[in-house]
DNA sequence: AAAGCGTGGAC
DNA sequence: TGTCCAAGCTT
């Protein structure tokens, strides 16, 4: 395999975006606070949350200190609310269980709620600076396309983990370079949609490249319909319970214009069994 | 292990 | 408009 290493450093030197979790002394609980919105949420809507949420929660035993509900109204429209529940968890397990300090060996990472392959791994490398594989989404397709020579990787897999420590550096400082470095590339150059090879600094090792960028297909599982879903539904009514200046809506008045009422009920009982809302004396309200 | 889980922007 | 996509996780 080519050296991929080297050029993902230089490149990434000089062009990697100032972003705040990059910024000397971030510190691991902004590290993993950003990491847990960045689930899935894109870069430049997490900025302006994670700003204001680090405001009011500062330390991992601050935010166990609130309520649950505190977490998820925080969480705003961010997507995903299970995340704020999930965080709020994490930060009571932070304090319970390694005396409020974000910990930084990779299994006791794991072991906390909502933390997986991904977040456990970013944590220990880009807070602590410890050399292991990170891969997200953008990791994989950089790797799909000038490792494999196919257009969109595949389902993610163990085998991932592996396929970036092959290409780290022993060394853990340049390592966490190069894992920064190539989720970098994929996010601002080697894209899904329309990936900009003409200023890729891996274009002479590239086997996509090299086999004339063939669509090589999408192994991934397509997003469900969102319009009209029962996800959709979820949203509306944890919207409602966040915005309700009461903190408790009667069951009756919770969507009450929601076209299916199944749909809503559904979605009602589904947020309950997921702990982000609790009904109480015929009242909703999220978890206190 | 495949499915389910929000939200908004881009095209 | 509909579809795709975004630093994944849990069950």
């Amino acid at each position: 395999m080519p050296d991929l290493a080297a050029p993902l450093v230089e490149w990434y030197r000089a062009n990697a975006r100032d972003l705040p979790w990059r910024r000397a002394g971030f510190g691991p609980w902004g590290v993993l606070v950003s990491e847990f919105m960045l689930q899935q949420t894109p870069v430049n809507r997490v900025i302006p949350h994670l700003e204001a949420w680090l405001t009011r929660w500062p330390t991992p035993t601050d935010l166990a200190a609130a309520a649950p509900a505190d977490a998820v109204r925080q969480w705003a429209n961010l997507g995903y609310p299970r995340r704020a529940l999930w965080l709020h968890r994490a930060a009571v397990e932070i304090r319970d269980r390694h005396d409020g300090v974000v910990p930084r060996d990779v299994d006791a990472l794991l072991a906390l709620t909502g933390i997986g392959d991904y977040t456990a791994r970013a944590v220990a490398v880009f807070a602590y600076g410890d050399r292991h594989p990170v891969v997200d989404t953008n990791t994989r397709r950089v790797l799909a396309r000038v490792i494999d020579g196919r257009s969109q990787p595949g389902p993610p897999s163990r085998r991932d983990l592996r396929a970036m420590e092959a290409i780290l550096p022993v060394d853990r400082t340049t390592a966490a370079v190069v894992n920064a470095a190539t989720m970098e590339l994929g996010a601002t150059v080697c894209t899904a949609r329309v990936p900009r090879c003409e200023v890729c600094p891996l274009t002479d090792r590239c086997a996509w490249l090299a086999a004339g960028r063939p669509d090589t297909g999408d192994e991934r599982r397509k997003q469900a319909r969102y319009e009209g879903s029962d996800r959709q539904a979820r949203g509306a009514v944890l919207k409602a319970l966040r915005d309700a200046a009461t903190h408790a809506v009667p069951l009756a008045e919770v969507v009450p214009d929601w076209p299916d009422r199944l749909q809503r009920d559904r979605a009602i009982d589904s947020l309950i069994a997921d702990g982000l809302a609790e009904a109480v004396d015929g009242l909703l309200r999220l978890p206190v």
